[in-house]
DNA sequence: AGAGACTACATGCACATGCATTCAATGCAA
DNA sequence: TTGCATTGAATGCATGTGCATGTAGTCTCT
């Protein structure tokens, strides 16, 4: 009655745990880290990385259906992270000229600099947590 | 003013990005998948599953302490999740004989048999997504 | 031009999560 | 024993998320 995995399906499950872990602890960190001395989410940096990469010198700025693929967030969870970010003076919200449906998201200079003050410190989580040993299966979390 | 990455730091941005992709994707479909089949969250199978490994066999159950690292949950969130899985009826809460603070959860008839029933799709969905192909870097999200 | 389908984004709502707090049980010290 | 710090778990609260829906703009077909 298949009560066991198969050795590929335990294989994928401890693939899948050791991602599940280092998701957990990786993610977990940058929102302590970039929210304590930041005031900056883990998405909230992320999209941010995105504008900064997306419209760097031209002062184009993205569309929010360009953003949306790039930080795996639903359309709805991305349009008010927006708001909060223009709400502090992050990005602004422009109507497209071209498609006045559409909403052209750029990064103020205020933003331009938050991320960049931020951008060591994440890098930094990432070495931390992303270090290539394959965490221990069962991540205990030795805290 | 550094304003690019070394490549050490492009490596480990490359990697975080792909680990969020498969995160996402993994974690999303295996929610609605899992939702809608079998009525469960995807922490709620997880769960289930540290716990029927935990004490198949022995009626015994698992002090929620020992449960809560293995999930990346914190303590309040676990708390409440196993509140759910009890009302429904595939958990039990009971008082710890040997330290009356703690309580022992452990998986009902009905719960072992919901997990047996939803491990396959579970694997299905791990195989699908975790295919070893590195994510095209843009995690499409077929939202 | 006009009607209807469709698209881009915003918003109401329900809900799961984390933090801080609370409450009970335990351990330790005097 | 009493008193106090600590631990295990539950709960109040604020928040971020997804789904479903709303609203405005665009496209297509006649």
């Amino acid at each position: 009655m298949a009560e066991l995995d198969s050795p590929a399906e335990a294989g994928l499950v401890a693939q899948w745990r050791d991602l599940l872990a280092r998701h957990a602890q990786t993610a977990c960190l940058l929102d302590r880290e970039l929210g304590e001395k930041h005031g900056l989410g883990m998405s909230e940096f992320e999209v941010l990385e995105r504008l900064v990469e997306g419209c760097d010198g031209t002062g184009g700025g993205l569309r929010v259906q360009e953003l949306a693929p790039t930080v795996h967030l639903s359309q709805s969870a991305l349009s008010r992270l927006i708001g909060r970010l223009e709400k502090a003076g992050l990005v602004t919200r422009a109507m497209c000229s071209d498609d006045r449906r559409g909403i052209k998201v750029a990064v103020t200079e205020e933003g331009h600099r938050r991320y960049t003050e931020a951008r060591p410190l994440h890098r930094e989580v990432l070495s931390l947590t992303l270090a290539d040993d394959p965490v221990p299966a069962c991540g205990p979390i030795p805290d």
